[in-house]
DNA sequence: TGTACATCAGTGAACGCGCGTTCACTGATGTAC
DNA sequence: TGTACATCAGTGAACGCGCGTTCACTGATGTAC
């Protein structure tokens, strides 16, 4: 072969035995057995193994930048100088995700579930990592979503951002478990597109909540927010 | 000493390390050094490494489900035959996990970051062992939610539960990094109630989300839920 | 056109390390007769 | 009351294993003269 594969093959069983198992419960043998290869492959093409995660992340996340960077872009053009809506913004993530080119079926899930494990498994340097090389389009988002709740504080906002993201880093990284109980109790079929369609209006509700509870509703009155 | 302390060194170290760092990243060297015992004490005592995890969730979790057993009784009792609503029934969980007697001013940080972990990083063991001891309350509490919720499908409910589970788990896992992140940006001290206080209202309202997406609002309808 | 050298992808085997677990052992305390 | 034995908490050292990484090496291809 003029042209190597070995690269690919090595990023391809390593994007998905790390969507299956997780980052330090998938060794380098797996991997390189997986996509039969040498052993030694993984460092002579990578350099070490928190490099080949990196390479993982960079694979699927550089052109999701991008594509999110043009759908912010049409969205602002679109406005003409208003803010965009909360909505608008969470569906033009959302959209961005979902229409990445996949390169199988299960694309779309690993790409889901290595977000969100990216999220709950992050070990310093693959967080580092996220935030020296993609911090850009992050912040755009963080801005876009403070325009579009101004009648929240700035804590109140921050904290249900972060609900926000748990929720979504939580059902993605699950997403797959969750779809096979879910046909396995209620015998309905789910794709990736139907719980994002459900996930978006759940988090525009929770984020526009008009109530903030002073005291428990039911039983003596024990805390209270300041 | 007549009766041994060992035991509960055990579990104070296990419990905080595992808390910190997560289950497969701590050793069992870093426990016993941290207790101050020997190596081999651990599974003299327990067994194995998976049991001591066993141990370490148990020793919160069967007082918190005897607690939380006694506050749905009391709430159903209040409701006096009618099903108790949304707000009563997150309530009277927040509470109780609130309210549960700390062993220091860090426990109810690290009651809800192993909380957090044994969802996201459960490693079959922990997940069979939980369900096998604890699943009444959590039945019992996913009965409630079914009862204050009789407006949506069973197929919405199971996701918007999903949702609501995935917010808190990765809150309350992340929630010292968090409370980090705001006092070192806002300036703004937050303690987990305030925290309970506003997910709550944030879970509830996403919970009772009126609209269900059918198309995306801002871009070609390329998508729609059966 | 032929030869010498450089570069590159890939390989097989080993290295050192930290891990959970095991084992033979100690010393204190309790129990039976 | 004294002795023999059993039980128990705890210990120090080692075991085997899987891990990420390294190293000397091979063989194919490209390049210079």
């Amino acid at each position: 072969m003029a042209q190597s594969d070995t690269v690919d093959r090595i990023l391809d069983a390593a994007e998905e035995l790390f969507a299956e198992r997780g980052f330090s419960e998938t060794s380098l043998r797996m991997i390189t057995s997986e996509a039969r290869v040498n052993l030694a492959a993984v460092n002579y093409h990578f350099g070490s193994k928190n490099a080949l995660i990196h390479a993982v992340f960079a694979r699927f996340l550089t052109p999701f930048s991008a594509t999110l960077e043009k759908a912010f872009d049409e969205l602002e053009k679109q406005c003409d100088g208003q803010a965009p809506t909360l909505n608008q913004t969470l569906w033009a993530l959302t959209e961005s995700a979902v229409r990445m080119p996949q390169r199988n079926e299960k694309g779309i899930s690993i790409f889901m579930r290595l977000l969100g494990l990216a999220y709950t498994q992050s070990q310093g340097h693959l967080r580092k990592f996220l935030e020296e090389e993609y911090s850009q389009p992050f912040r755009r988002f963080m801005r876009l979503l403070k325009e579009a709740t101004p009648q929240l504080t700035s804590v109140d906002r921050y904290w249900r951002i972060q609900f926000m993201l748990g929720a979504t880093a939580f059902t993605m990284s699950s997403s797959d478990a969750l779809r096979g109980i879910l046909q396995n109790k209620l015998g309905v079929e789910t794709t990736v597109q139907e719980i994002a369609a459900r996930l978006v209006p759940f988090l525009a509700a929770g984020m526009q909540a008009q109530d903030k509870m002073l005291v428990s509703p039911n039983l003596s009155g024990s805390f209270t927010v300041a």
